[in-house]
DNA sequence: TATGAATACGTACCACTGTACGCACTTGGT
DNA sequence: ACCAAGTGCGTACAGTGGTACGTATTCATA
């Protein structure tokens, strides 16, 4: 019993690119439906049509993100066939070629940061990490990978803090590397217990 | 050629612990004069008054954990004195005894997170970062204290996202064995370039 | 004790924000 | 051509927030 269709059909994605824009430079803090609404053009009534709350814009905005940015990193990885490989794909997903832009890290810095009190976006989080996860199975362990995406995340962080100083390769390489091979060397686990004043 | 003294010399401070602990609950989305004068039991003058504005409010209270934490962490690395006891405390300092309550990730979080938009908290972080690296130094290179450093990051950022799932302690050292032991390996520099698609 | 500067506080703006809501327009079926 | 449902939009309202400011209080000095 549908009639009328929108006259505009793209406006309500373009509101969602706004909304991460906005977040990205000024962040969640700095998102407002003013402001999101002067940014993609469109008057303040079209916001509250399409999104009724401010919270449910944000968080459709940044579950968006989830088939934009996803494959961008998983592909390499998933094509990886040996430990170098993946060495390789995850050097370049730090600094290289798929590394993502500062404003990437910002925007994903801000969902992580929203997603501590945010349940709804924690659980696009985690749908995230699960893939990431999935990705190396088979060539690491998953407590291997979940090592892995840690440090991932602290050199993105890293980068975010430190704008102006890149990451030197080496460095980022031995890094990966030597938590790659954890899973071959079939390590010792260490019993003792921890001793400390 | 002062006169005059306060009448509550604690004031100041009792402020500036109410600040961290509801931006440790709330955010500092969540921080405002008036709730913070309330959690701290003060009038809403009395914070004008001691912090003309808010950011700067903000940014001391972010500065006084400085002494605060710091010394925490730094004693049992200061102490360290093999590689062992390195990791031993690395391990302690993620998921042991000395390392940071929920609450305390949450709020050095929120710290981080200003500090991407707000140059005089970056410092402060940079501050705290310059000590976390002076501590290893003579254990393990300054690159491998910055990766230490980015993975620590990255651990306590998984168990904020994961609060219910504690971090298996085998893994976490591994890890932290894994890093720890790039510098005593005198590892070649693969000087190949990574290839991808 | 008298004084004035520092301290402390209550109140009042003013800007901004999320949201509600009523009106106008577009559209496709009859 | 007419109509009803969906679309689009301007405005108003109530709440909250940072901040300014005038007044009261305290206390070392004279």
């Amino acid at each position: 019993m549908r009639r009328g269709k929108p006259n505009d059909p793209d406006r309500r994605a373009r509101i969602l690119q706004a909304t991460l824009e906005v977040i990205a430079a000024d962040g969640v803090a700095g998102a407002s439906y003013r402001g999101i609404a002067t940014h993609a053009g469109v008057p303040l009534g079209s916001m509250t049509y399409y999104f009724p709350t401010l919270e449910g814009l944000i968080v459709d905005a940044f579950d968006s993100t989830r088939s934009h940015l996803g494959p961008r990193y998983d592909t390499p990885l998933r094509n990886a066939r040996s430990p170098e490989d993946i060495v390789d794909a995850l050097v370049d997903a730090t600094i290289g070629a798929t590394s993502p832009t500062l404003d990437d890290i910002r925007l994903y810095a801000e969902i992580r940061h929203y997603g501590i009190r945010h349940p709804d976006v924690a659980a696009v989080l985690q749908a995230v990490e699960d893939d990431a996860l999935a990705m190396t199975h088979g060539h690491v362990s998953n407590s291997t990978a979940l090592t892995i995406n840690a440090l991932l995340w602290g050199w993105w962080s890293h980068r975010l803090a430190h704008p102006d100083t890149p990451l030197d390769e080496a460095m980022v390489r031995r890094s990966f590397e030597a938590l790659v091979a954890i899973h071959a060397t079939d390590h010792p686990v260490h019993t003792k217990e921890q001793i400390h004043v």
